[in-house]
DNA sequence: GTCTATATGAAGATAGAC
DNA sequence: GTCTATCTTCATATAGAC
């Protein structure tokens, strides 16, 4: 039907505009009214689609998810060792050093706000990291034991979440270039059996 | 005077509980009800002592700021070696392995808070990491070269900071205690000159 | 200096016209 | 389904009595 696919596409408009301003201003900052503003979609009209900005959370969480599994797919599918995987993971936070710089990372600056105070939305949140955490634990599997594998994926996100927060404190994209470099030389030098 | 004492009774107990609920709601969640419950101190009296939430701010900052710079150089006077002085520092998160569980760490959280779109709350929060990042740089000048120094105190936030954030994300505290000996044994296979 | 009462504004959410 | 107008709540901040 024309008129479900027209929904379907102010829904995307909608959750595309969260997702940016959630990033750059955070939950409890961003307003049913900057996501009009940001979308085009008139204020009033918001609530018909999402009741509560809760649901809109919700929204996003699903797409952010979603979009990130496909990637992982992707480089599942086109790159062929588990090491040049892992590189590739540790080498997004370079790629999106601008926003980085500015605003931290998307998933811990959002796991940090909301698991205060706000432990359901935070649970959603936390979906997140599931993702790339079990991937990871896919990766390092292939080469270390099981055991080794969750403690190395853990590690690889406590590096990750650690440059991204500091860059962020000191707008200092060298530092996170710098760690970067370090977490490419860890994960080489691990004496893999 | 007695009664200038009595109103820096009122401001101290203020701060301090300010102090407490900006760690455990954050900034923007954080009202001046809640202060005042928390406190004692009556909601609009509240406004004579700070004019602003900002101001609020900044005098917990100040507070802690202070304790810190104390505790830095009571360590100083106290531990004899550098080096032990940096495993000192990379304790803190055992010590406070209950909080970082249920809040993360009270300068990284309010620094990816603050960051976003409150510049100027943003540098206010920052001193925070001034203080530990000049005392560190300090202690690993002792070990390695001036340029090294700097990056090593940099490197030892940042996975200060990746621990607390993840420990936070999955509440896992077993996660913090294998990353702080994982921090240990960095520190002592540095080839200091 | 201390506190009550209140002004003011902005947010989330809803009712109901089109 | 779309959108306007509005209700309600709760925040910061202020005015002014005591």
């Amino acid at each position: 039907m024309a008129s479900r696919e027209k929904t379907e596409n102010i829904r995307n408009k909608i959750i595309e505009a969260a997702d940016n301003l959630l990033y750059h201003k955070g939950y409890n900052l961003m307003s049913f009214s900057d996501i009009a503003d940001a979308s085009g979609i008139p204020r009033g009209n918001l609530n018909y689609h999402f009741k509560t900005k809760d649901e809109v959370l919700s929204a996003v969480i699903d797409y952010r998810v979603e979009k990130m599994g496909d990637m992982l797919q992707d480089w599942q599918a086109n790159i062929p060792t588990a090491l040049e995987r892992l590189k590739r993971f540790a080498k997004i936070p370079v790629n999106e050093i601008e926003n980085v710089r500015r605003y931290g990372c998307p998933m811990g600056s959002l796991n940090t706000e909301l698991g205060k105070v706000q432990p359901d939305l935070k649970s959603l949140s936390r979906m997140q990291f599931d993702v790339f955490r079990e991937w990871l634990i896919e990766q390092f599997k292939m080469l270390v034991s099981d055991q080794k594998a969750k403690e190395f994926a853990m590690h690889l996100l406590v590096r990750t979440q650690g440059l991204a927060t500091m860059t962020h404190v000191y707008n200092d994209s060298s530092l996170l270039v710098r760690e970067v470099e370090k977490i490419y030389s860890w994960l080489e030098s691990q004496e893999y059996e």
